[in-house]
DNA sequence: TCATAATATTGTGATATGATAATATTTATA
DNA sequence: TATAAATATTATCATATCACAATATTATGA
């Protein structure tokens, strides 16, 4: 951002020095999303960098749970896991349906599980 | 953590006035993982969670390449571009080979570009 | 061995994030 | 409708993270 001026002379004066191979470079860029779309990406996936978030989405994956049973079974105060849920809620990680007076979360769809899954597989291997 | 104490009475004095299933909240504490692989996978998925590594995974996924042609390619200054490597290094994310005074860069193995494509269908449907 | 290209490391200030205390809201039931 | 249980929101401050400037390192060729 804030480099209009730039756009058509990119590599005139930074990059004289460096490497460039811009065929390569070409090639590359036409592989690249909207900017947006990395920005709303790592939003989405920061989500998965917190291990409170990860043990919600690890209960979760086996069963809906409402949120005191959360808090039990991670022995965590109400605040945190409600501020987390929360969190989680609103990056369309979790839903709830409310049951008289509790909530009752469950994960919004697999790509949560599979995203948790795979990284496991990977730390673990 | 900080509470050996409390492992056998859990409940009496937090829990009286919550709505505690304790059936489901013993299943559910089945299914958890050590907390240190809670950590290791935050750590790990943490690192998705920034567009400028995203950027660079994105790239990755299609070709290695070279730190200029990655500063090239998301018009990013250099020092910005070394130190994002640096950490997806760190956390095995990217692995790269010295060739002369280049360094290519590559992908460590399919779970990156799964995780990203995975969470990128997530947040574009 | 000197200059330079390519990459890496360190330091910095602004911003974001974490857990939790304090407080508020909502809902069922007495 | 008053109470209490279950959950949600707000405020706080310590810590982490970001992009980048400045600087250092490494490796090739003259």
């Amino acid at each position: 951002m804030a480099n209009e001026k730039n756009l058509e002379n990119i590599g005139d004066d930074v990059c004289e020095e460096l490497c460039l191979h811009e065929d390569v470079v070409e090639r590359a860029k036409t592989h690249m999303i909207e900017e947006e779309q990395y920005s709303d990406l790592a939003e989405f996936l920061k989500i998965f960098g917190n291990p409170t978030r990860l043990k919600i989405i690890s209960l979760l994956c086996f069963e809906d749970l409402c949120v005191c049973d959360i808090c039990e079974a991670l022995d965590l105060n109400q605040t945190t896991v409600s501020n987390q849920l929360r969190i989680l809620r609103a990056n369309n990680i979790v839903k709830y349906v409310k049951e008289g007076k509790m909530a009752r979360y469950s994960l919004t769809d697999l790509h949560i599980e599979m995203i948790y899954k795979i990284g496991l597989e990977h730390v673990l291997e």
